[in-house]
DNA sequence: CAACGTTATGTACGCTGGTACACATGGGAT
DNA sequence: ATCCCATGTGTACCAGCGTACATAACGTTG
């Protein structure tokens, strides 16, 4: 078999030395040529498996995703259970995730954000924000999952874009307005706003 | 007077055709070259007034920050009146923006999202940060403006990223949950968290 | 008025980027 | 066995980039 012809793990190791690459050198050091070189790949092989940059971005972008979802499935499984307090277990888990090494989280939110500017990759981080939305809906109602998911979000960017650190007990505070609030006054007025995106 | 030599105005200018090149062309566009043809000024006269793009870049967010404090002092009065609905007046603001032309509203997001990997611009996502939390706490604690500040970020960007469309009624229930919820039940146990960053 | 240094300009260099394309390779259909 | 085409590879363009630098304009200073 395969001296080098049918090599279907060429594909994936490209995509992983994308992730490589933009964990190291942001998304501006992404090429054909950079990726091509920490594969360990010809040029050519980049540019037959990905068409355009865009195209390894969603490749990389997804798998990314999928990596966030395994990490919560086995670090997270509190998370589903209606005892443990959703609030406190959000901001512990976020807290895991910024403390160790910013990298990770850094490329995480340069290609999420990078949707932005690129349409192309707007329907793979929508997929993301329903995933995020998914898990976290199995304790709320699926508006208040989306608006924990959001306010997680800016949390952590606040912490990223201004260099300044992680406080656990100020994002459990915040996170728990949120999901209590879904839980008192409700019944008054808007609630049939926002019932999907 | 003055045929060349000696025109304040030829930096001013360069800052402007910068933030209209990232507006049409996202922030890969931008180059000394590009900004320099936007500008009609030779390539060396951006060299020379911005040694590097992030000192261009830099001054970009700056105005834009600025632009952005000045529509909210015009629009945005009833922010400080007692009276109003603070969750409202901000979901209202938003809106107004996020449904105008969406170019400004990206163009802002991208030059602040970018602080993520270029350090240069940290202190100036942090003013942002800080401009906007000061805001809003003329109504309320820091800590609750500076979460309430997130929780737009967040809202925005679900916006953005997922090309959805913005729901001001949902907007308005998440913030009022972020804001009022600094009212109730606080007393409790850690509200001395979080008091700076 | 003359010398000088800051401000401004044009051009040239070396590098990296995406893309195109001609060529190898080997499995599967006939 | 033979042909064909999807798969894989190497190379050669051309455009755009940051940078450096030699030169020009002009206010200032002596």
């Amino acid at each position: 078999m395969a001296g080098r012809r049918y090599d279907p793990e060429r594909r994936q190791r490209i995509i992983d030395a994308a992730i490589r690459v933009v964990g190291a050198k942001g998304i501006n050091g992404l090429s054909h040529r950079t990726v091509a070189a920490e594969a360990d790949v010809p040029l050519g092989s980049t540019t037959y498996h990905f068409k355009t940059l865009d195209d390894l971005m969603v490749a990389a972008l997804r798998q990314t995703n999928e990596g966030f979802a395994k990490v919560v499935r086995e670090h997270g499984g509190a998370l589903a259970d209606p005892g443990a307090d959703l609030a406190a277990e959000l901001a512990r888990l976020t807290g895991e995730w910024l403390d160790g090494d910013r990298t990770g989280v850094e490329l995480e939110y340069e290609l999420y954000l990078a949707a932005l500017r690129r349409p192309a990759l707007r329907p793979v981080a929508a997929e993301w924000c329903e995933e995020v939305g998914a898990l976290i809906a199995r304790r709320t109602d699926p508006v208040t999952a989306r608006a924990t998911a959001a306010m997680l979000d800016g949390i952590c960017l606040q912490v990223l874009l201004t260099g300044g650190a992680y406080d656990e007990e100020y994002a459990r505070e915040m996170l728990a307005r949120v999901i209590e609030g879904a839980e008192g006054d409700r019944a008054g007025k808007g609630s049939g706003a926002a019932t999907g995106r």
